[in-house]
DNA sequence: GGGCATGCTAGCCTTGCGGATAGATAGCTA
DNA sequence: TAGCTATCTATCCGCAAGGCTAGCATGCCC
């Protein structure tokens, strides 16, 4: 058929949501992407149709795995692991990682107008995604007895979302890596209180 | 001494917050912010010694204005009371001109890279405003009886904090203005239920 | 009213950007 | 092996950015 490319397409992904997560989309430079992916610009143009829908491609692929692997599971998560699982946002052995590719939704939310265009259908899916997952998952709770009868899951789902945002936030603005620690244990006792007779 | 200025110094920085907090920091342009503020591109450089240090004057100034005038008082705030403050920072009806023109630390997290310089240090000072406002406000609420003795202020402050941060990230996230108040009434309710029996 | 410091206007410079182009090249198929 | 096609390399383009300079205008002080 024809050449096969230096860069596969998942390698070339993984790596540019390393650069757009340091350096911000405006700031990530289509020659910087360039050197850090391994994709020529040449083909970022005609394969992936310039720096803008390269960068919707990989927040796609972004979202994609975090809603696959990163996620609770909103079938089989109980409420202790809920709150484990906002611990471990901010775990500072693995801050290295999560502070170096954290989340791209952030740079689609405060780098992009709100203009009804490809990254607003983004940002709406992954908040529905997100309430959905917490609110299935307090249910749950509630179902099993672990939180009272009269716990409203929507409201706290909502309430959840704007934590996990806050979080996001928190990880960047971190000057170290242990900075963000205490805002994730903070939420994750926030949840455990929520127990009967917590 | 020397030739007025066409815009005083303050109009000048009301303005810049708008066009920062619209386009960013790099978003916006030198000759976006020449027209918006009245500024001319000599004075921003001879003045103010540039772009980036116009916005840290313009980011100081809007911090100023928001710990003076917007943030929650440290002694004279009753525990409804900061309630109410969080579901106002989402209103309905005042979004237009709070969305129009927002947290200013938002851009100064997301659009520079923490490397110990000048934005760091606003941010630093601005995270622990915000605790030491929160852990006074909880803390005076605990001497009032409005919420158990058991209760650990600090915390919850850091709660506070990493909700208000995410609230500022769902503002600027909204597709309408009516979009982040369920946030902000979910972390009002979050804050009554710290009553005691609540 | 003359001196002088400051701000204004207008234009120019350099840099880096995203994108486009053209010729060489590699890999598949027939 | 010939041909086709997608990719690579290298270069170029137009544009907008931040910043700088030069000459004019303004206003305070001696």
């Amino acid at each position: 058929m024809s050449r096969a490319r230096k860069a596969d397409h998942k390698t070339v992904i993984d790596a540019a949501q390393a650069v757009f997560w340091d350096h911000g989309y405006q700031g990530a430079s289509t020659r910087q992407i360039e050197e850090r992916t391994g994709l020529t610009r040449f083909t970022l143009q005609t394969s992936y149709g310039g720096k803008e829908a390269f960068f919707l491609e990989t927040l796609d692929a972004y979202m994609s795995r975090v809603e696959a692997e990163h996620l609770p599971d909103a079938d089989n998560t109980s409420l202790e692991e809920l709150a484990q699982w906002f611990a471990d946002r901010a775990d500072p052995a693995a801050m290295p990682q999560i502070g170096a590719q954290g989340c791209l939704l952030l740079n689609a939310i405060t780098e992009f107008d709100r203009n009804g265009g490809e990254v607003d259908v983004r940002i709406a899916h992954y908040f529905e995604v997100l309430h959905h997952r917490f609110a299935q998952i307090l249910a749950k709770a509630i179902e099993t007895g672990e939180i009272a009868a009269d716990f409203d899951p929507d409201e706290k789902a909502t309430l959840l979302q704007n934590t996990l945002l806050g979080l996001s936030l928190t990880i960047k603005a971190r000057p170290n890596d242990a900075f963000a620690q205490p805002f994730a244990a903070a939420a994750a006792t926030m949840i455990r209180q929520w127990r009967v007779g917590g």
